[in-house]
DNA sequence: TCAATTGTTTGTCCTAGACAAAATTGAGAA
DNA sequence: TTCTCAATTTTGTCTAGGACAAACAATTGA
């Protein structure tokens, strides 16, 4: 009986951190040192894997390498579970426990059962924004593994998208071109931002997920678009931001919004002239009637 | 007005070729020899980018490195195109048609209609696989831009997912877990084979796509599946896929079937031992038939 | 004709150095 | 004190060849 090992490559499927990555912090800060074959190749053991798996937690949090590395796994775990958020109400606490006790068809009971009662724009807004966040927290803290957010991702995908369905081509001016850049692939937020809009009254074209800038530009032109209206989550490189939003800008037609929004859209200092951030789901209303505004178009029904 | 530019990463990332195989290949071949930047970082053109794309076609038909290297854009080219596929009924064509044109209104109604008319095992077999193809075909010669393939993406998830929110619970055994890994983000083939799983009346948990292998492991055991089912598109690093095939079978238990398909598992020529290869949705009746005749099952009223 | 052996091709790993972008620190001004 | 700007450190990704094993092609022998 032999303990597993990993190589290089398989390590960087498994963490997300890339083979020069591994390399380099082997020579500055000695870990992970892993033993070699007989051809030399890196043979990572179980515990390398799962202290870097920590490790990448932390780094997406915002930690730096130098500070981290050399403490032992036990102090790693104790960093990551830190900051418990207390703001937790009853029914989302609900959800979080089906969903850690694989009671999925529960879950997706008790989330339609929320929409139907509250209504399409309380139930994202007090529903499923919170409890999205809260399941990123609760990943980001090591109390659930990737393969349950993803189910609680497809959940809420299915419930939304069958929401949208229901709405589609009903809409009117603005016309919304959503969607996210190349990478950004939580589309969530984008499938929430919908929603909101759509209700607004507004028309949506959604892209999908990871639309590189060029074709977001092409798309608002070919579609007419009136607002592409960009979703960050809140890893999304904030360098990087800024950047594609300028470039963005330069490129789009002045007279088409650009909207920004998102966990991602409000670490950022400052927002680039000309893009409109939008600072939350409640925002989208108020965004949307003033466009209409400036645009001389009658308010919307539910304008308020 | 500067001609762009391309890094080692995006090349990487556009073609799907390593950056190993970059450098080696400029090496060895004497191609693709870029620009080099002021710090001696490479510098692909937009022809560097396009002769590589066919070049990766060209390799994964079975073509070799040291072949084809040299030959002018033009004759791959003609080696690439040289196997047109001919079998294009007239509605697939229609359907092309009204994503060219955007007419994304239209296309929506024209599936939905087939999906009335034909059946969803009509629909899936004989409409959205050959046109999925298509769409990825189109895109590959140039005729397609990204953001049209996006929304097409979008039209048939909606399209395939409240097909199959209508019959969510309904199945039993055997119980497939559906998903692809960290490298592959099309989701599309993984939903059509849920679609027709189901039709089949087995229980599907869809994992969302990019689960990393842990995770696949871990969510087999916690949802007590009896068949892990993976997604490949064409463009999946076929390398990658039997290190990952392997890895999987060895961590899974025994008992627990592990199935492969999609264009990406086509492309490989041998598979590891213990998992099975599904060679197109028409397999997916009879493979489901056979586990359930193993497992002493009584069949599906649907099997036959 | 088929199986076994040999040679060639090809992808990935290795080391170790360099550099720029990002994050941090420190100094000086409002 | 708080803010802004410059200097410094940290960190990720690039570079160059060399090495080797697995996959493939060609050759030999039965």
């Amino acid at each position: 009986m032999s303990a597993p090992v990993f190589s290089i490559a398989e390590v960087e499927q498994e963490t997300g951190l890339s083979k020069d990555q591994l390399r380099v912090w082997e020579r500055r800060y000695g870990f992970p040192i892993p033993l070699r074959s007989n051809q030399g190749e890196r043979q990572y053991s179980d515990e390398d894997l799962a202290k870097l798996k920590v490790i990448r937690r932390l780094l997406d949090k915002g930690m730096r390498p130098g500070r981290i590395m050399g403490l032992p796994i036990s102090e790693l775990q104790a960093l990551s579970g830190g900051g418990q958020s207390a703001d937790r109400s009853a029914p989302q606490d609900l959800a979080l426990y089906l969903l850690q006790t694989h009671q999925t068809v529960e879950l997706h009971k008790e989330l339609s059962q929320t929409l139907m009662r509250d209504g399409m724009f309380r139930f994202i807004t007090e529903t499923a924004a919170p409890l999205s966040a809260l399941v990123g927290e609760a990943w980001m803290r090591g109390e659930l593994r990737i393969f349950e957010e993803h189910i609680y991702t497809e959940i809420l995908q299915g419930i939304l998208r069958s929401a949208i369905a229901q709405g589609t081509g009903l809409g009117g001016a603005p016309k919304v071109l959503l969607t996210t850049l190349p990478s950004e692939q939580h589309g969530l937020g984008m499938l929430m931002a919908e929603a909101v809009c759509m209700l607004e009254g507004a028309e949506c074209v959604r892209l999908g997920v990871q639309t590189p800038i060029g074709d977001v530009i092409a798309a608002a032109a070919a579609k007419q678009a009136d607002i592409v209206a960009l979703s960050f989550s809140g890893n999304f490189p904030a360098n990087q931001m800024s950047d594609s939003l300028s470039l963005l800008r330069g490129n789009l037609p002045s007279k088409v919004g650009l909207w920004c929004g998102g966990a991602g859209a409000m670490r950022v200092k400052r927002i680039p002239d000309g893009v409109t951030r939008i600072s939350g789901l409640h925002q989208i209303g108020p965004a949307i009637s003033e466009w209409r505004a400036a645009a001389g178009e009658p308010p919307g029904l539910h304008g308020g």
